[in-house]
RNA sequence: GCUGGUGUAGCAUAAUUGGCUAAUGCACCCGAUUUGUAAUCGGACGAUUGGGGGUUCAAGUCCCUCCUCCAGCACCA
């Protein structure tokens, strides 16, 4: 009889073979089979049942259990199939997509795609749930089976599964494995691994259905999508689905309300936005923080109009590749008997380019450099629009850097390190870098030469690996003129969105002729960088909300401070305080209704107001103010001048977060990110 | 745009199977109160129940249609 050689951490042993998976473990420690869900072979990961066929390697086993990553992969994937497995019950006929486990995705946990016999409504989703329950108590068998294609194909075609087969004709190889849940209609072409039984699914809820396209394709056919998440412990679920519900009270859109920054109205038109004062004051300090940094950084400051004659739309290939995105062309009252058709714009660069054709350019003046906070219209489809962070109408912090092939490297870096210094002020500590270039089959559809697409992705590359900056590389996401980097950052419940960008253009100084004299007295055409920081101020600005939670940075703070007298004996010295510290140039507000101070301290902390100036008979007598950070609470009383010199130095640092002295005791207390 | 859902004062919620004057809290306003670190008391005001159409003796509730918004898909220069 023959042996084989089997290792489970430092232990080796041997067993005769055949033997499966779950006897080795058993062996080993007899609680093993039951604790784990999957094991891996030399890594790669099988299910319980998998069988050990004789080998002169020694194998090594790794059970893995529900509470490891690979474990959770496992539990979601099996969910998927049992969720699928309930809707066969529930709607036979039903048409199985594909489902797999989302680990990347903090807002599901897994998903199938299905095309059942009617439209599911959200009203289904508690009967499947039931059914899966029901399913999952009687333990049934997760069995694999290994088919020739062709008999695979021949039975999905038979349960009238075309798509099933329309995945297996293109993903199988001669054999394919199919995955059964006994005891159920359920069958999948899947590579596994799976819990060996429904019993090992105990913390699963189904959370949304929706749209989805075949093979995520808009030209195929929309699937149902069911949303579920699944975890190995009820406990972690439940902690999940609190979480969430705390993620969801960070929705810049609800404190958008809240708090009064902003507003989207109907009547005036779906995704443009309404900064109200509070917002204004935000995005008053976003601004005057960028053009210092502008100004400091050598780029010089433009502004330019908002619409121009379709013409220019045209030379800049915007209509033959972005008619989508163009709001249709206006023309001047027909009265008038001006034909000329105007559009609004969707981007400011030919703008930019305007002002760089307007004298001819030499060497010398090389790199040129400008920026404009500059409004784009652009005809986004209802359905992506999202609070501030998809709009029709928004604000880019533009900005095109003319320059030689030599300069390139050292502008693209120097936009990288600007990017880096807007996301450290910001307070932004988690984001996502990505190094986007060509793909596809011969990199079709790309403007430039080979030559081109690869000096400008060695130096996008070499400015973030001289600043070692961890980035993913994704082919086939560039733009169809130019490779880029792009900067993206998490909303509040997992979404990205993509703020900083630095791109070249191999096609806008073509089309617009765009030249300057060399040294060598000819001419040359500049090479064409686009770069934005927050992105769109307005996405930006929904980012930083969620971010803060609504509890900004003092610097940033639409009110800073705000002063509650005790009694209305306090008014005046309350409105001289407030005065003062208006002067100095503070946002400030009084609360002088006759409420309690509790209240208005409530009042004031449902603001998220960083700092409470709660004055009393003491501090008038002693013309002191008592301070109260929204935090760190009462931090006792002080003048108005060292008050006023700490504010100074948060404002001026722009600090979001700082320690003071404290009663001699030096306290970290503050204007923390939450 | 597509699939599913949703829409009641500024905000958050309520309103038996279709049934009386659409209710409550907060906010706003008025009055009383003069308070020491997260809600003082009382009063008044505020709604063509998203728009339009229909069914019915009767519609916030049922049906049709348009729109908004939400989740997702696709899109995102």
């Amino acid at each position: 009889m023959s042996e084989i050689n089997v290792k489970v951490g430092e232990n080796q042993r041997s067993f005769p073979a055949p033997v499966s998976i779950a006897e080795v473990l058993k062996s080993f420690d007899r609680d093993l089979p039951k604790k784990s869900i999957v094991a891996k072979v030399n890594g790669a990961e099988v299910d319980l049942s998998y069988t050990l066929d004789e080998t002169d390697e020694v194998l090594s086993i790794e059970p893995i259990l529900p509470e490891s990553l690979d474990g959770l992969q496992v539990i979601r994937h099996s969910t998927a199939h049992l969720m699928a497995a309930a809707v066969l019950d529930l709607f036979p006929g039903t048409q199985l997509g594909v489902g797999p486990a989302l680990m990347e995705d903090p807002r599901y946990g897994f998903y199938y795609d299905v095309i059942a016999p009617r439209h599911l409504t959200e009203a289904d989703l508690p009967v499947i749930e039931k059914k899966m329950r029901a399913m999952a108590k009687q333990n049934l068998p997760y069995r694999r089976e290994v088919l020739a294609k062709a008999d695979l194909i021949k039975m999905f075609s038979d349960r009238r599964e075309p798509l099933k087969c329309e995945l297996i004709n293109e993903k199988a190889d001669a054999t394919a494995t199919a995955y059964y849940i006994d005891n159920t209609p359920f069958v999948d072409f899947c590579l596994g691994p799976h819990v060996p039984h429904s019993g090992k699914l105990k913390a699963f809820k189904l959370l949304t259905l929706s749209g989805a396209y075949w093979k995520g394709d808009a030209e195929n056919q929309q699937m149902q999508r069911i949303y579920g998440t699944a975890f190995a412990a009820q406990e972690e679920l439940d902690a999940w689905v609190k979480q969430r519900e705390e993620a969801e009270k960070r929705d810049h859109r609800r404190l958008g309300k809240e708090l009064d920054l902003f507003s989207i109205q109907d009547e005036y038109g779906q995704g443009f936005i309404f900064w109200h004062p509070k917002g204004g004051a935000i995005r008053t300090d976003m601004e005057n923080y960028l053009r210092e940094e502008l100004q400091k950084r050598g780029y010089g400051m433009v502004f330019t109009p908002h619409i121009a004659k379709r013409q220019l739309w045209q030379t800049s290939g915007h209509e033959e590749n972005y008619a989508d995105s163009l709001f249709e062309p206006m023309k001047m009252p027909a009265k008038f008997g001006e034909e000329t058709e105007f559009r609004l714009r969707p981007m400011n660069c030919p703008f930019h380019i305007g002002i760089y054709k307007s004298h001819p350019r030499s060497y010398r003046e090389l790199p040129i450099r400008y920026a404009e906070l500059g409004t784009v219209y652009r005809a986004e489809l209802s359905g992506t629009l999202h609070g501030l962070m998809r709009v029709r109408g928004f604000t880019q912090d533009d900005a095109h850097i003319f320059c030689t092939p030599e300069q390139v490297e050292t502008e693209a870096g120097d936009c990288v390190d600007f990017a880096y210094d807007v996301f450290n002020t910001f307070g932004f500590e988690k984001f996502k870098v990505e190094l986007s270039v060509r793909g596809g089959a011969d990199n079709k559809g790309y403007l430039g030469s080979d030559e081109d697409w690869a000096n400008a992705e060695n130096a996008l590359v070499n400015a973030l690996n001289k600043r070692a900056i961890a980035y993913e590389r994704i082919e086939g996401e560039a733009a169809f003129y130019g490779p880029k980097i792009d900067i993206k950052v998490e909303d509040s419940i997992g979404r990205l969105w993509q703020l900083s960008t630095v791109q070249f253009d191999f096609n806008l100084p073509e089309r617009f002729e765009l030249e300057f004299t060399g040294e060598d007295g000819q001419k040359h055409r500049p090479i064409m960088v686009h770069r934005a920081l927050f992105g769109s101020v307005e996405r930006f600005f929904g980012v930083l909300i969620e971010h803060y939670a609504g509890a900004f940075p003092f610097w940033l703070a639409p009110v800073q401070v705000t002063v509650l007298p005790i009694t209305d004996r306090i008014n005046d010295y309350a409105e001289a305080v407030t005065k003062e510290l208006k002067q100095a140039g503070f946002r400030v507000e009084a609360n002088l209704k006759s409420d309690k101070i509790g209240a208005k301290i409530r009042d004031a902390q449902l603001n998220k107001v960083p700092f409470m100036i709660v004055l009393g008979d003491k501090e008038l007598e002693e013309n002191v103010i008592a301070v109260r950070e929204r935090k760190a609470g009462d931090i006792g009383q002080m003048s108005l001048e060292e008050f006023k010199k700490m504010a100074q130095q948060l404002k001026e640092t722009r600090a979001i977060g700082f320690s003071r002295e404290v009663g001699g005791v030096v306290g970290v207390w503050g204007l923390e990110v939450v």
